[in-house]
RNA sequence: CGGAGCGUAGCUCAGCUUGGUAGAGCACCAGCUUUGGGAGCUGGCUGUCGCAGGUUCAAAUCCUGUCGCUCCGACCA
């Protein structure tokens, strides 16, 4: 290609509108532009790119067995319904009319409707295990687009789902399809983790996410480095969590209420004149769940894991209760409320509570009375609590729940997630079999994403410097650029670079020509800013010595070849970096 | 949806407080010079000041509404 024929906008400034470093180079060297928040058009280098993480995930998936399908974006909502996820994904979903007035869904993904064509499609455990994927748009109607690519409203996404005949063959599919993804990741030059996931909405037994380190990510991760246990913050648990070790194994003595003027928090409670420290603290939090009242118990230092909550409940439908509501259930405003039975007015509001508190004895909680609370409370004896559960948030430093070590918290960008579905889907929407001995039973599923346009973000976002973009040969939009260093349309120079050029186009290399008319400053900055992996400058200084220059973008002193060797040196250094 | 901020040339931004002919740099076009790290000089082009309404002799500037964008929180590949 030659540099003159194609389009490549760079810009030397970065947008207002990009915050991130790689939604400023996404921008910045013309990969993409934006038509609306959340919704980009791809230029011809950030396509070529695109292709390039979409070849490498088809590879791997057929390679792992999947085969590829393309299944339709517009979609009835009936199906949403038979699924029943309608109401839980209606704030993803958007919804189109047709001229009938009827009512269609653009696809945020593709249970329900891979579901049904093997419901249709499939009847006999000889024609198990499948593995179905589609590379294509999706659309999500994010309450907030951001980060360019990140998080937007329309997104090319790596999508596949596993049936099987038993549980134990779906977990051999899990693993096959979470290898590939290792596979996936490392060849596009990422370097990923996989954490233990929350299933989310999406439902199922076991997940993974895998994770791309980034200050910039929208997850946070606990890990340890001792053992290797790495969690989603929503999902992780620490060895903390099952007991109060802290609280002395005493007998408290009796309940006793007293006068808390002012106190509103617990950083109140725990100031003079009271004192009491936080952990010796029980925090009670009011949510409503589905218009119904609940009531959360933590340790007074511990923070509510609202995905705990939500996979607990069941549901996501909750939300923190207002001042308004929770004085109208326990008659106390936020600041003295408490679980302690004898406080407790209404007793159809369920009572959960953090197994951190369970045992705690000689605590101090709110007497459901404004400016009053309990001291000496044993949370046995005293308390109301009709469900145990994991609901705190693990804290940096924790120990770690297999090894003990203390654990870490980072921050991550997500970019694939594989789900152990089970048979959730394939029961509401009949995807059934006849087994060996002709009993008919729903197929065991899995699915498996990967965000493609977020991919390709994140190894800008992992692979840059000051000067713009360093690309992973196997990712790059090209893998060389010829960059010549002559404005006129004769010359030496010219008719060397051309002839170069050629030669690596001949050789199969993905070359693109600097054919501008440009200053050598103006190519060496753009060629840096798109980061193409090798750039090979063909000027008068060089070419006066019968020398050409290699130069790698990811670092390195420039390299001085004789010319005739040149296109076989550098055909041959792109085929080494092609291996990896 | 709640909180914060911003909408002025293709991009970055000034001008708004205190109303009075819409600006700079970069980019773009022409010419001359320059040519190994975002050149110099000369000349030129570029705007419904986000949109609508209001106040005023007069609005980019003040007021009201609205739309869009960005950031923080709840959702996710």
């Amino acid at each position: 290609m030659r540099w003159t024929q194609t389009l490549i906008p760079t810009l030397r400034e970065a947008p207002a509108e990009a915050e991130i470093v790689s939604h400023q180079l996404l921008l910045r060297a013309g990969l993409v532009r934006k038509l609306a928040g959340g919704v980009y058009s791809f230029l011809p280098l950030g396509l070529r790119a695109l292709r390039k993480v979409e070849c490498i995930v088809r590879e791997e998936m057929d390679r792992a067995g999947a085969i590829e399908v393309l299944l339709p974006a517009l979609q009835p909502p009936e199906i949403w319904q038979q699924s029943g996820r309608y109401e839980a994904a209606r704030q993803v979903l958007y919804k189109v009319y047709d001229s009938a007035r009827r009512e269609w869904v653009l696809s945020p993904t593709a249970e329900e409707v891979i579901t049904l064509l093997v419901a249709a499609e499939i009847q006999s455990y000889r024609q198990l295990p499948r593995n179905f994927y589609q590379i294509s748009v999706k659309f999500r109607d994010e309450i907030r687009p951001r980060f360019g690519l990140m998080r937007a409203r329309e997104f090319i996404m790596k999508d596949a789902y596993s049936f099987d005949v038993s549980d134990e063959a779906a977990q051999q599919s899990y693993q096959r399809m979470y290898d590939a993804y290792a596979r996936i990741f490392a060849r596009c030059g990422l370097r990923t983790f996989a954490v233990e996931a929350d299933t989310g909405v999406i439902g199922g037994s076991l997940s993974h996410e895998f994770m791309v380190p980034a200050e910039t990510g929208e997850n946070e991760v606990a890990y340890c480095e001792a053992c290797g246990y790495a969690a989603n913050l929503e999902k992780a648990v620490s060895a903390v969590a099952g007991g109060c070790s802290e609280s002395p194994v005493v007998e408290s003595p009796a309940l006793e209420r007293f006068p808390t003027p002012g106190v509103q928090t617990i950083a109140d409670l725990a100031a003079e004149p009271y004192s009491v420290p936080p952990e010796r603290q029980i925090k009670t939090l009011v949510y409503m769940v589905e218009s119904r009242p609940w009531i959360v118990l933590l340790r007074g230092d511990d923070a509510l894991n609202e995905a705990k909550l939500a996979a607990r409940l069941g549901t996501t439908t909750f939300r923190p209760a207002t001042a308004e509501e929770i004085e109208q259930w326990l008659r106390a405003r936020p600041g003295s409320l408490g679980a302690v039975r004898s406080a407790l007015r209404d007793t159809t509001v369920p009572v959960w509570a953090d197994e951190r508190l369970r045992g705690a004895t000689d605590m101090t909680t709110g007497a459901n009375e404004d400016g009053f609370h309990f001291r000496h409370v044993d949370v046995t004896r005293d308390l109301r609590v009709d469900q145990w559960g994991d609901l705190r948030l693990v804290r940096a430093g924790e120990p770690c729940i297999r090894c003990g070590e203390s654990l870490r918290l980072r921050r991550a960008i997500e970019v694939g997630h594989v789900f152990k579905l089970g048979t959730k889907y394939s029961e509401k929407l009949g995807a059934s079999f006849i087994d060996e001995s002709g009993v008919r039973r729903p197929c065991v599923m899995g699915c498996y994403g990967i965000g493609v346009t977020r991919t390709l973000q994140a190894v800008i976002e992992q692979s840059h410097d000051a000067d713009g973009i360093i690309w992973p040969v196997s990712v790059a939009p090209y893998e060389v650029c010829v960059t010549l260093l002559q404005s006129s349309p004769t010359g030496q120079v010219r008719e060397t670079a051309e002839r170069l050029y050629r030669e690596l186009v001949e050789a199969g290399i993905e070359v693109i020509l600097d054919d501008r008319d440009e200053r050598p400053g103006v190519k060496f900055k753009d060629a840096d800013l798109i980061g193409f992996p090798f750039r090979v400058t063909v000027g008068e200084k060089s070419l006066a010595r019968g020398q050409i220059e290699i130069k790698r973008r990811a670092g390195g002193t420039p390299e001085a070849v004789s010319v005739d060797e040149a296109g076989a040196r550098v055909a041959a250094y792109v085929r080494e970096a092609r291996r990896g």
